[in-house]
DNA sequence: GGCCGATGTGTACGACCGTCCACAGAGTGT
DNA sequence: ACACTCTGTGGACGGTCGTACACATCGGCC
């Protein structure tokens, strides 16, 4: 997204290669989802990637810097496909049976999803930086979810989706899709 | 809980003091709420803790070992709390009330906690480890919602109360007592 | 009092870390 | 073909890390 960010006045790059940028933010996002923030540094991305190790540092100001622009990339993904499924319901009753899917299928088909969405939450949990990332999915969620219920619903919804998630991934225990569906239902009842 | 784990046949140390590894186990809850897991040390919960560097790995089996200390102690601490909660609910109607109150104050009303709780279900969204100790905490706090209510609606709502505890922690934004307590309402219904 | 095994400590070692900066080398205008 | 500018690189540096191990210190026993 900061991808042609340069320096005013300057014209653009000459072998200036936006991919580069892009593979190293797609090598830490594999490494933070195998290893965790805590076990991913600029020396593993960068052999990820197969980008010297000083690029690291001509590409980004440091490893926040590179975190938030993966987590960005992230949570955009994220809200893309939950918002194209959420537009594809055309009333309450097919819009209930996207949420099912979304937290059936999407979230927890994917360990990985998972993995990457607890790293960011725990970042935006002691950092604002983090936090407007975040925020800002919350809001997109809500919005796609304000298409079929009214905003108190929504938001209700939303972390509804978010604890049967977590709850589906700590708890190592299938559960039933009847359940899910019951507790949607009872959520969107008035 | 493991304090007095030592080799099988030896009797009991003699200057041995438990409350140092107690100690330890409070700086490592202390430093990881502050600085996360990823800015945790043995040299800094050591400092923290006021004891030498050596006594880290005398008292534990590096890291992951401490962690699990750590993280068993707070997640037991925040499950007696729960518990104690619910028991003290005599009705359906009062077991509902106990639940807001636990949303609104007990886990969002700490930035401690939060950031604990977090950190945690990171490393068990990674390691199963970690993962048996959300196991554990999930299983107790559905027992003592069972007390009130039938075991799919205590999974419900076990995993509701997650939902808005997180939501209420990431959006930075101020939400209303009534729409906690609807929330928790329709869950409940039948 | 003197020994002995257990408890606990100080420190040195090798690994890994992020950052910095002098420099290489390609692309462009002349 | 030369010079200049801008992109990108390699490696050195100072610092922090976890771990291991030789050693100090203590409590009980003869």
């Amino acid at each position: 997204m900061a991808a042609q960010e340069r320096p005013p006045g300057s014209r653009l790059g000459r072998r200036n290669d936006p991919e580069r940028r892009d593979r190293i933010i797609d090598a830490c996002l594999d490494l933070v989802s195998r290893s965790g923030v805590a076990g991913t540094s600029h020396r593993k991305v960068a052999a990820a990637a197969g980008v010297p190790l000083g690029a690291m540092t001509y590409y980004f100001d440091g490893m926040d810097d590179l975190l938030k622009a993966a987590f960005t990339r992230f949570a955009t993904m994220i809200s893309d496909r939950f918002e194209r499924r959420m537009a594809a319901a055309t009333d309450p009753e097919l819009a209930r049976q996207a949420v099912v899917a979304i937290i059936l299928e999407d979230v927890f088909g994917d360990d990985r999803e998972l993995v990457l969405s607890h790293e960011l939450y725990t970042l935006a949990a002691r950092e604002p930086a983090f936090r407007s990332i975040t925020t800002a999915w919350m809001g997109r969620s809500r919005a796609a979810l304000e298409r079929h219920f009214d905003p108190e619903t929504a938001r209700m919804l939303d972390a509804l989706i978010e604890g049967l998630t977590i709850h589906r991934a700590l708890d190592s225990q299938a559960r039933d899709r009847r359940e899910v569906e019951v507790a949607v239902a009872r959520i969107t009842a008035r």
